[in-house]
DNA sequence: TGACTTTATTTGATCGATCAAACTTTTCTT
DNA sequence: AAGAAAAGTTTGATCGATCAAATAAAGTCA
């Protein structure tokens, strides 16, 4: 024995066979008690640790998942994406996954990196992030029978309730509906709404959030309201702006809410009467400007994706599909409600 | 053939024997042109992906680095260590390196998962961050002769010129020096920094490329100097803290230096003067709000940390170590410098 | 007790690639 | 052109674990 100790060096040293020493590590049931204990002392005594490449060798399974690291955009937002991806790692160790990290300059490049990883054994499924209507990515992985997981719903049509599209998300509706009614139970009536063009899954989505709550109060009309929301790409600047304009065409203001933290944080600067602004995500940013957001919730997310990844549906994506336990997971965003501190700003 | 192909499905398409094969795809140069051909069209034609596990069996390395992903801290700086992590990711993708993800509650707990990945063959070394004065990591690394490479250099005594010790830092000393520099040159002559308590290996390197600066023009008097520092711990808050205090105690001021783009965020926001302030690692937050900072070009970080870990001293820490090619990389940062824009804001 | 299960353990084969050494072909010497 | 050296290719063994099937031990029942 020159290197490190293996199966066989633990079985010599506890009297058994390599196969007994194997049983140990993976179906502990099987073995008589006092048996496993000897192998369990020689184990210790030995330092054994199973060498993983050759077990994924024979077992054809590599207990690790792949994720693809977005490229940074413009920061702030993208903030959310890192966050998720710590609370996978920290979620999947805990569980014995590896999780690996690749990069991919499109979505075609993504699909090699897939083939690559699934036939090199390196990974036993993926995940996904930003996904996308018509997405050809979940298609190739279902195509190709290989395991995944979506942060994000599928936009698509009628894949939303694809029994081999799992997949995690959150209920950006819940979430600004309840923001909406945060303000509304704090006194608020006039709540403008600054968010994204359509069609935007999230955007649209959240969008509806607002709406729903403000038409349920009915405390503005519905032409009102048209006047109360302003449509913008995300960003800081666009934030700024838009929040002039909401001043200067929507009448009165009680509160504003954003479709994200970058657009709450411009908003916020042009806001000298010093309304409440709201923002999404729950950025860094934002805790530290002391701006109220709507969180994630990215743990609850990791939770959810790994329980359909591992589950019984995860180790493959075939597997069990006549059970009816649900391939999705809705996970409702919490509101952080933060002091209007040391903001707003003035503009120059 | 039920499954994938294999080298042996490989060698008969072509005619060869399996050995070619891996030749082929290893050291190409031992091949002749023709022979070669003929295994390169099968492979293509079969769709044959190399086992990236069986492979890693038996040649005993598997082309994967590990790094730990560090506890989410504050927020705003440690999104340093994520752009890092995207830039590593990206350059190792490059390289035909995978990167893996793992996490540890403490050090000790890291140099456990340090022993599984190495034992289990999944990495051929690590990559670390946040290295600290008496890293058992290093030494424990060093002592079982593990490749790695740190970002952030060893702050032990005489550990900086250890041989088996490689590392890539980010030159603070010059980035502050460099920040200083350009105020002056702007016309500034009392120039304050909010830096962190010594002992702090960064802190205490920024803070003296400051004072360097300073001493350097001799505008400014040492005892004034003095009165032109602030120390205190990192945080938003801490930042408006010690800007209040400098706008109290200090005298007239011209600008200000943080040693972090946390302390600048919060100098900013009891700054009714409009002083030009600086911070440092030239985060999201600082490029939102528009605040000038010292940028760690983490992409010259990583290209450092690959090419030390897979340069001549890299596929082993003990190898060739009788070259005298350079075991470390200082990268000089840049000083981004961004209009004062929709700032400042006013304390209520 | 002896035949019959059930439970526990062992043996031989295998996953897919590369290493080391043997072997064959080509190229170089003189 | 014969013999030596170099270049190219093939064969058998191996990496460390698990699977599948065979064997041994323990427990059950008439």
């Amino acid at each position: 024995m020159s290197g490190l100790p293996t199966v066989t060096d633990v079985a010599l040293a506890a009297g058994v066979s390599r196969q007994t020493v194997s049983n140990v590590m993976n179906s502990p049931g099987i073995v008589r008690a006092d048996t496993r204990e000897r192998v369990e002392a020689a184990i210790k005594e030995l330092g054994y640790r199973p060498h993983a490449s050759a077990r994924r060798l024979r077992t054809r399974r590599s207990s690790t998942i792949g994720i693809r690291l977005d490229p940074m955009i413009d920061g702030i937002s993208g903030s959310v994406l890192d966050r998720f991806l710590h609370a996978l790692t920290e979620q999947a160790d805990a569980q014995g996954l590896r999780v690996l990290l690749f990069t991919a300059t499109s979505p075609d490049d993504e699909i090699t990196q897939f083939q690559r990883l699934n036939d090199g054994a390196d990974v036993d499924g993926f995940v996904l992030t930003s996904t996308f209507a018509g997405d050809p990515r979940t298609q190739w992985l279902i195509a190709n029978g290989i395991s995944f997981v979506t942060f994000g719903r599928p936009w698509g049509d009628d894949d939303l309730n694809d029994p081999q599209h799992l997949w995690v998300d959150v209920d950006g509706w819940a979430g600004l509906h309840e923001a909406t009614r945060a303000q509304q139970d704090a006194g608020a009536r006039r709540i403008a709404y600054i968010g994204w063009p359509s069609p935007s899954g999230t955007g649209d989505e959240r969008r509806r959030g607002w709406y729903d709550a403000m038409m349920e109060r009915g405390d503005v009309s519905a032409e009102e309201l048209a006047r109360l929301e302003i449509v913008t790409t995300d960003g800081v600047s666009q934030g700024t702006a838009a929040m002039t304009e909401l001043r200067q065409n929507a009448g009165r203001l009680d509160a504003v809410l954003c479709a994200s933290d970058s657009l709450a944080l411009g908003a916020m600067i042009a806001n000298p009467g010093r309304v409440p602004v709201t923002g999404y995500d729950n950025t860094p940013v934002a805790a530290a400007v002391g701006l109220s957001s709507v969180d994630q919730a990215v743990d609850e997310v990791a939770a959810g994706v790994l329980d359909l990844l591992t589950g019984e549906f995860g180790g493959r994506v075939h597997g069990a599909p006549e059970s009816d336990e649900p391939r999705h997971r809705l996970i409702t965003p919490r509101l952080v409600v933060r002091e209007f501190a040391a903001i707003p700003m003035d503009v120059p």
